[in-house]
DNA sequence: AGAGCGATGGCCT
DNA sequence: GGCCATCGCTCTA
């Protein structure tokens, strides 16, 4: 399980790192794992971040310990799922955009209400469906006792495995590079 | 395959 | 009151 040191870094390097590493979810007798592939990075001196303007009542888990949840509501219906960066004080974040299922994958289906495995986790709205992420797991400290956590994989991609691109969904500092995905990945949000 | 658009509510100025 | 770190449906091809 990765630890807060992990997250306790650049923001850009987390956003990177966490391309195949494991989101486990724990819900009552049931556990959903997924692979992590594709992500982007919000930093504080950064115009399409929360943060940007300070804390406010919405952004203030940014500025909180690295490894923590940053869970916001938006567009009326949807949540997106962040982990907070760096150290206390900085109001970084990386959005967890899409997900590759692979275990719970009946669980999801049903939360989703889709057959198709393609379309359980292919957007951070999406995937906060398919893993029961709302408002109530918003600031919390990752790790088995709020059953959300983030494990170490096996497979190492390497540089060439990750495509840098931009944000997806803003209009402010649009042009910045803080997107990542596994090249090549079947569920990514789009590329 | 891709463009257009409505749904829907909290946050921020 | 306007703006969203979105999604899924519909329409055109």
């Amino acid at each position: 399980m990765l630890s807060a040191e992990f997250f306790n870094r650049k923001t850009l390097k987390v956003a990177k790192e966490l391309l195949g590493k494991v989101l486990v979810r724990k819900l009552g007798n049931k556990l959903l794992k997924g692979l992590i592939v594709e992500t982007e990075a919000y930093l504080q001196d950064d115009p399409a971040s929360h943060s940007y303007r300070g804390q406010t009542p919405r952004s203030i888990p940014m500025f909180g310990p690295a490894g923590h949840t940053y869970v916001y509501f938006t567009y009326g219906m949807y949540h997106c799922f962040n982990v907070v960066t760096e150290k206390e004080g900085y109001g970084g974040a990386v959005l967890v955009r899409a997900i590759e299922p692979i275990k719970g994958i009946e669980t999801m289906q049903k939360l989703r209400n889709k057959e198709n495995i393609r379309d359980l986790c292919s957007g951070p709205g999406k995937l906060c469906i398919a893993f029961d992420l709302g408002k109530k797991d918003n600031q919390l400290k990752l790790g088995k006792k709020n059953c959300i956590y983030i494990e170490e994989n096996h497979t190492k991609l390497k540089m060439k495995d990750i495509v840098t691109a931009t944000r997806i969904g803003i209009t402010d500092a649009a042009h910045l590079p803080y997107r990542f995905y596994i090249k090549e990945n079947k569920f990514i949000s789009r590329k």
